[in-house]
DNA sequence: ATAACGATTCGATAACTATCGAAATACATT
DNA sequence: AATGTATTTCGATAGTTATCGAATCGTTAT
């Protein structure tokens, strides 16, 4: 990954509300095999928990898909986001890399 | 780690000269046991390689610093910069555990 | 002492961003 | 059809930031 495109995906994730955003969608969807536990991240729940408006929500979450950081999709009236693990772990992997 | 430190550095990271600059930090001193290959990071060194003006990287290490990302030492009229490998070493955590 | 060099501070500017309220769109339910 | 709910778009605003040139400060070398 160059730079430029890691310091991308680091401005979406510097905002405290978007990260908390990126946290919340990660948590849903815990693990790469599916699971008893596992739900589907619906942005109408985040948007209760988190407290900021809709519009500024939907911002964040065009963002963090800019970033390719979470894919969405549409279900009816409902937009459903999940996180892109492979991409976060190519990061999690520079960033640790660069202390050898 | 809460979510706003962990923004914080992020946002600290998020401008692409900022972030070079980081891994050239984090390339000079590529090991915690010191090595023959290590050496010190001189400032100016990196306004040379990267080209962005002197006051635009003072301004971008107080960022680095502010954030905890890297310390500084005055020696002579030199500057000299090391990272803080166990913070992100923790951020780098953060990023992979999010994914289980 | 004075010149040269490394780094910082200052002031300015242009660009970007987070957030909001209001309005619009899209879908679902009655 | 009409209402309600989920989301998006729009326009505005206040705040932040990257960058620069000029000036300044410290240190070293002549």
């Amino acid at each position: 990954m160059d730079t430029k495109k890691a310091a991308k995906i680091f401005k979406a994730l510097s905002n405290p509300n978007r990260l908390e955003l990126y946290f919340k969608i990660a948590e849903m969807h815990e693990s790469s095999f599916p699971t008893d536990t596992d739900s589907e991240c619906f942005v109408t729940d985040i948007i209760r928990s988190l407290n900021i408006g809709a519009p500024t929500i939907s911002h964040h979450i065009k963002e963090l898909v800019n970033a390719d950081l979470i894919s969405t999709e549409k279900r009816g009236k409902f937009l459903i986001c999940k996180v892109n693990e492979e991409l976060i772990e190519e990061v999690s992997k520079l960033l640790s890399l660069q202390k050898q």
